[in-house]
This record gives structure tokens, C-alpha cells and sequence, in this order.
DNA sequence: TGACAATATTCCCATATATGAATATAGTCA
DNA sequence: TGACTATATTCATATATGGGAATATTGTCA
């Protein structure tokens, strides 16, 4: 009980995590889609996100090659539900939160696929230097 | 606004902190109460009631030799009075809470006095070896 | 099947945080 | 004033946490 409170409440006491929340609040977001509203390194995200599924606060669905994330109903615990509501009327004012959910708007899986990923230059084994350029700024 | 929400949201993920705001939901209280309530060293609760102060959870005021600590009516934020709120409703179930407030009901700054810091016998400055035995243990 | 994209996991590092010991400060009382 | 008590602050340390790089995993598609 206390710890399901404190789980749920640390993870809600992050400023990413939050933000992640008042993302989704808007609509199911992939996790490629969150990076690039996030501006984090795609693990981060993961990892992030798997803090807030751990306490109850989302819900991962997959389709196709993407692992789409959203709200969940907080039947979890009351701590859960009782925060996802109060969270819907918190920090919709607040400055960040609205910059990034404005962008977030426009956001497009289709858009980002290609470049979600900047690898450097996937390992070119030496003896093969065949394709040294790839579409990295097209 | 973010700043101030994820100051209140820290303060009450904290296992200390959280019983600490279940202990004053009874009664104000002093810091050599709260101490022996919840068996910390003195410092320790000092530190975690100035992050709950902060947080404009709790606030505090001198009574003679002492310092009491009430629950501050939230008038901070929306965040630290919500929250307040709630927390009269959760965790009132918690064993451990329930066994820490129960015992703390019987606690009395009196009783608790001469023995609140029970120090390592105050530096005796070498070629004085008056008083060795004090009351530890009567 | 093989290349690639999306996501998850592992590992490492920098920072934050909770705690206690030692110490400082402030108030009380004889 | 001086001893003592309650509280606050400083300092050091162990642990927790967030972030990214590298890597593993999984699914898609040609």
C-alpha cells in the first residue's frame, strides 16, 4: 500500500515522466513519437515509460513495428486513478508543458520514421567500403 | 508552476516525509517528538521537515525551548492543498504507518525530554575526570 | 532469409538524495 | 553568566536516479 503510493508517486515526480503524461493525455503516442517531442535519446524514453507502466499509469499496445503508449484507466490502484484525473486539469497552463504539447500536435509517425533513428553510420566492416553514404540529410 | 508542482510531488514521495504528514495529520508536533516517532537521528528529521516546509506542506512555530510543526492549511499552491487533502483519505490502512502513528499518540515531549539526544557524554576535557556516570541507562 | 526500423536492455557516468556524525545556534534556567 | 536542551546546519558517504552509448531483441518487408 505504501510502497504502491510511493511507486506511483515518484513517478509522477519527474519532469519528464509528467511531461509524458500530459503528452498522452492528447493521444496514444508510439515511443518514436515521444522521443522526438521529448528530444531525449530513445532509451531514456523507454525507460521513462516503463516507470510510469509500472505504477499503473500507462499502457503499451503494439501495431505493427511500433509499441503505441496511453493512459491508462488507473484501475491499478486509487493513487493511479486519482492522479491521472487531477493531472488532466494541472500544468495545462504551464509554459514548457504547453510548448511541448503544442509541437507534440503536429507530430507524425510517418514523418519521423527514417530519421528517429540518427545512427552513426552503421559499423562499415573494414575490407567493405561499399556504401559510405547513406540518406542522412535528404 | 512545473517547478512548484514537482517541489510538492518530491516532497510527498519520500517514505520519511510522507509519515512525518500522517504524524501531524493527528497533531502539531515538535522535531524531538518526530524524532522519537520515527526513530531517526535529529538532523534527519530536521532536513525532511524543512523540504516538506518548502513545499508549503507544513509550517512551523517556537514554543519556548521548542519547535512545533503543524500541517500548513496549503494555501501555498493547489498542489500542496490538494494533495493534503487526500492524504487524510490514504494510507490510514498502512500497517506501518498505523503502528508509527499509534505509538506516536502515546509519545510526550515531556517524557521524551533528557533523553531526546542522548549524546556521546559531552567531551570531558582531559585532566577533569569529574563526572563519568551520568543517567544513561535509569 | 537478410537488411532495416522500432523498441528494450545493459552498462556507465554524473547528479541528486537520504542519512548520520560533528558542529553551530538559540533559548531556558539556575 | 554558564550549563544544558532543542533545533539547525555542515560535512561526508552510500544509494538512488536520469541520461546516453552500445547492444540486444523483435517485427516488417523485399
Amino acid at each position: 500500500m505504501f510502497k504502491l503510493y510511493l511507486k506511483v508517486m515518484k513517478a509522477l515526480s519527474d519532469r519528464t515522466r509528467v511531461t509524458m503524461v500530459k503528452l498522452l493525455q492528447n493521444r496514444e503516442m508510439c515511443v518514436c513519437e515521444l522521443q522526438a517531442a521529448l528530444k531525449l535519446a530513445q532509451p531514456s524514453v523507454s525507460k521513462q515509460l516503463k516507470v510510469l507502466e509500472e505504477a499503473g499509469l500507462v499502457e503499451s499496445r503494439k501495431e505493427g513495428q511500433w509499441v503505441n503508449y496511453r493512459l491508462s484507466d488507473g484501475s491499478e490502484s486509487i493513487y493511479a486513478r486519482h492522479l491521472q484525473a487531477v493531472l488532466r486539469d494541472w500544468l495545462n497552463d504551464d509554459r514548457e508543458i504547453k510548448t511541448i504539447v503544442r509541437q507534440a500536435a503536429r507530430l507524425n509517425r510517418v514523418e519521423i520514421s527514417g530519421r528517429c533513428q540518427p545512427r552513426p553510420a552503421p559499423k562499415i566492416k573494414p575490407g567493405i567500403p561499399s556504401g559510405p553514404s547513406r540518406h542522412k540529410d535528404a
